[in-house]
DNA sequence: CCTGGTGGCTCTTAT
DNA sequence: AGCCACCAGG
């Protein structure tokens, strides 16, 4: 019917779109309407090719891109009758929902009420593990474990194989051990990890003809967004299920790469045509979204990157307003200019859409207390998820817990929460005699109880409190049966559990402010769960939302302003961009610094962000910022430097670096500015070397006067000196981190740090193309820049 | 033996 | 800011 479904694609999107057979390979650049075209091809498939739309598979990111494209998808078809539904879903949640009821074909025995673990739940287990055969976390962190275990499933190698070739590590063996254990465990536990849900899938896959047939059958036509991110295992599963029709089409921008850490490999691109030597090879090259000038500068800045394959991209669009360039003198006038900026945009145009996107969640905090000061609604979109919060987490372990009581991560998790006397040593005790008896810690309590294991010395009120703990599960469990007949199944067991396990009560009790907090979030969580109450297998169904899922069903979804990482903003567009933290060691991450590989993942995310906007474009750094508890100060972003001054606009409240940059064209320390990044990079990480041993010195408590000295120090960076010693010394007066100056010798340089009062007063400044200097104010004659 | 408070330590990105 | 280890008090 539509044909209006293709009248708004060029060319080259068109057939795109109608090359349904077969394999299609769409390479294009940022907002050239790749996702646009799985859209309009899921709808064409439907519409004019009379695919059922049950046939269809569409594979995104993340939950919130499969919300998006659904959405897109049936707006498209909404004259069109379908029979059944597209599936449209990210890998893990697929794979989930094919063992939830193909998982015993795999004869490893694990049943469909498998427990899913995220990753706190696998990173606890990890630790209990080490715990358990007494491994310092200093001598092997438990995170380096995960990322291990990750690492292996993810690109389809032993773990023995995986630490051969990616990790440099001497203690192997010991690591094999912890893994063989964390299996184990998890097997024990009738549970999987996010990244056993794909593996196990393609194991049963590789080994189960019939199981792979048949969803070889069902999926008849596959598509993938973001085919770039995919990683190893993933594009196995991928061929696996398009063994028998081919017709998979995936799109992807290698520009756009961002996922190395979770094991994408761009090679996968490669590979695609490799493993599909029929495959129809599709450029976009024309970009809808942005500004001639957004545009420009992100082509500046990806254009540094050497690993880039050239591409052709761009736009019919106007050129478009300058980017806006604000340098804030710190992080709360930095968040506190954003908020009044989104202010002004809205109050003129309140359908604005709008983006505040950082490298780190952890940046987020500021941004939510200056928009709520200007009363501005926002939506945050963030990895401290709303079903990772603890509370969440509580209650849904309970909820786990009843399901499978195998699942001894989810049993430790509550059988003390809220404290019912079932402390640390007794756990351990249980813990022992699990191993002992090779069972799980449900087991070992319904033996203790039942008095069939001794439990040690004084265990009267030890035994009373487990079995109050053992009735207290089983009452919900048959609380849970009962419900499951009735209106609503999962909302009402929560509320019972929240009654009975006393949780709520302690929350009402208690007299820390945030708990009000937390209340709120339950009652959130209970909202949730109504929606789950009228299906089939509500509660199963929400507690894999729960672990699947990272967002919040907030339904302020139409909150016109949005916070997130630039990660979660992948394939998303706003009108306007603010795009703030630029500075080295924030964005490019100080993890990321070390190494050009890391450092141009980096820069494809940079120009992630800026290519989300369509019509601004505001760019923000600090000029000096408290990180732990102390204030320092950061250069300006390798990025930042990498954008063409003249696409910038500067609107500073204070002498900007770019101001000082620009005053100095002809300025000969100038042009070493912008060469010497990775110099002044050194520099940087030597100054946090050093502040490393200040702070060493700073607990040195014999030293009580230049432990005074520093503190003093510290002060000073923030407010203007209460020091009458330094009020008579007008010179010393001058300098704090964040300043430039401009030295005889070196230059202009930036001020890292200040220690020293009066005449003592020693600045450490870094000089592009000298490194890091220490001087003493009284005899360098420093002016200021 | 349990609990709650304190202080030190370490910060990425996400399913 | 959160997670852990440690300690005093019950
Ligand atoms: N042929 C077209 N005519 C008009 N607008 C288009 C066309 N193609 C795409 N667009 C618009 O361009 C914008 C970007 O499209 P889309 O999000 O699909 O791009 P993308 O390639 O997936 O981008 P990214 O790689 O950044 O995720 C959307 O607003 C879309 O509606």
């Amino acid at each position: 019917m539509p044909s209006n479904l293709i009248a708004n694609l060029n060319e080259r999107q068109l057939e795109a779109v109608i090359t349904t057979e077969g394999p299609v390979l769409i390479l294009a650049g940022a907002g050239s309407g790749k996702t646009r075209v799985i859209t309009i091809r899921t709808a064409y498939l439907i519409a004019e090719k009379n695919v059922r739309p049950h046939n269809i598979l569409a594979v995104t990111f993340t939950n919130k891109a499969a919300d998006e494209m659904r959405e897109r998808i049936f707006k498209l078809l909404t004259n069109v009758k379908i029979s059944s539904n597209p599936l449209i879903s990210t890998f893990h949640s697929f794979c989930a929902r094919i063992l939830r009821r193909e998982i015993e074909e795999l004869h490893e025995g694990y049943t469909k009420d498998f427990a899913i673990y995220d990753s706190d739940d696998s990173l606890r287990l990890i630790k209990n593990i080490m715990k358990q055969i007494n491994i310092d976390e200093k001598t092997l962190s438990a995170k380096f474990v995960q990322s291990v275990i990750s690492g292996a499933k993810n690109r389809g190698v032993s773990v023995a194989d995986h630490l051969l070739e990616y990790v440099k590590t001497d203690k192997l063996n010991l690591i094999l051990r912890i893994v063989d254990a964390y299996q184990n465990h998890l097997r024990k536990a009738n549970a999987l990890d996010f990244d056993d849900l794909i593996l196990k899938t393609v194991q049963l896959f590789k080994n189960n003809d019939l199981v792979r047939a048949k969803y070889n059958e069902l999926f008849k036509y596959i598509m993938v967004d973001e085919y770039q991110d995919t990683n190893p295992l993933q594009f196995a599963l991928i061929r696996q299920l398009t063994e028998k029709h081919q017709n998979i089409c995936v799109v992807g921008d290698d520009n756009q790469s961002i996922y190395a850490f979770r094991y994408a490999d761009i090679r996968n691109i490669l590979d695609f045509e490799k493993h599909f030597p029929s495959a129809k090879i599709i450029k976009l090259e024309q970009n809808y979204r942005s500004t001639q000038t957004i545009l420009e500068i992100a082509e500046e800045v990806i254009k540094h990157n050497q690993e880039r394959k050239e591409k052709t991209l761009w736009t019919l669009n106007p050129k478009g307003d300058k980017a806006f360039y604000f340098n804030a003198r710190d992080e709360e006038d930095e968040a506190r200019f954003v908020a009044s900026r989104i202010k002004e945009i809205l109050r003129e145009n309140p359908q604005e859409r709008i983006a505040v996107l950082y490298r780190t969640n952890a940046q987020s905090r500021l941004f939510e207390e200056a928009l709520r000061k200007e009363s501005i609604k926002y939506r945050i979109v963030g990895a401290l998820s709303f079903y990772q919060r603890a509370e969440i987490k509580d209650i849904t372990s309970y909820l786990k817990l009843i399901l499978n009581p195998l699942d001894d991560v989810s049993l430790e998790r509550v059988i003390n929460n809220p404290p019912r006397g079932i402390g640390d040593k007794t756990l351990e005790e249980i813990r022992q005699a699990a191993n002992a008896n090779s069972v799980s810690l449900w087991e070992t309590i319904l033996l203790i109880t039942e008095e069939k294991i001794p439990i040690s010395s004084k265990s009267k009120k030890t035994l009373e409190t487990l079995r109050n703990f053992r009735k207290l599960i089983e009452s919900l469990k048959i609380k849970a049966k009962e419900l499951k007949t009735s209106e609503n199944p999962v909302s009402d067991l929560l509320i019972t559990i929240l009654r009975e396990t006393g949780y709520e009560k302690m929350l009402i009790d208690s007299a820390d402010p945030q708990d009000e907090a937390r209340l709120e979030n339950l009652n959130e969580l209970i909202n949730a769960a109504f929606s789950y109450d009228d299906r089939e297998d509500g509660l199963r169904e929400f507690i894999d939302h729960a672990a699947l899922t990272s967002t919040s069903d907030n339904f302020d979804e139409l909150e016109k302003v949005t916070l997130m990482t630039v990660h979660s903003a992948k394939g998303l567009e706003f009108s306007t961009v603010f795009l703030v933290g630029m500075e080295e060691g924030i964005f490019p991450h100080i993890r990321s610094v070390y190494s050009d590989k890391l450092i141009e993942e980096e820069r494809r995310l940079c120009y992630v962000a800026i290519t989300r906007a369509k019509k601004h474009l505001y760019i923000t750094h600090a000029r000096q910022r408290r990180h732990f508890r102390e204030i320092y100060a950061n250069e300006p972003s390798t990025f930042l430097k990498e954008m063409p001054a003249a696409l910038l606009e500067d609107i500073s409240e204070i002498n900007s670096w770019l101001s000082t940059i620009q005053s100095q064209k002809d300025d000969t320390c100038d042009r070493r500015m912008n060469v010497q990044t990775y110099d002044s990079l050194d520099a940087i990480l030597e100054f946090f070397k050093q502040k490393k041993s200040s702070l060493a010195f700073q607990d040195d408590k014999t030293n009580s006067e230049t432990k005074q000295d520093f503190a003093n120090s510290r002060h000073q960076t923030i407010n203007l000196p209460a020091n009458n010693q330094l009020e008579s010394n007008p010179t010393a007066n001058q300098f704090f981190p964040g300043d430039y100056v401009i030295h005889k010798k070196y230059g202009k340089g930036l001020v890292l740090r200040r220690e020293g009062t009066g005449d003592a007063t020693k600045l450490t400044i870094n000089f592009p193309g000298y490194g890091q200097k220490k001087i003493i104010v009284k005899y360098a004659d420093l002016k200021k820049a």
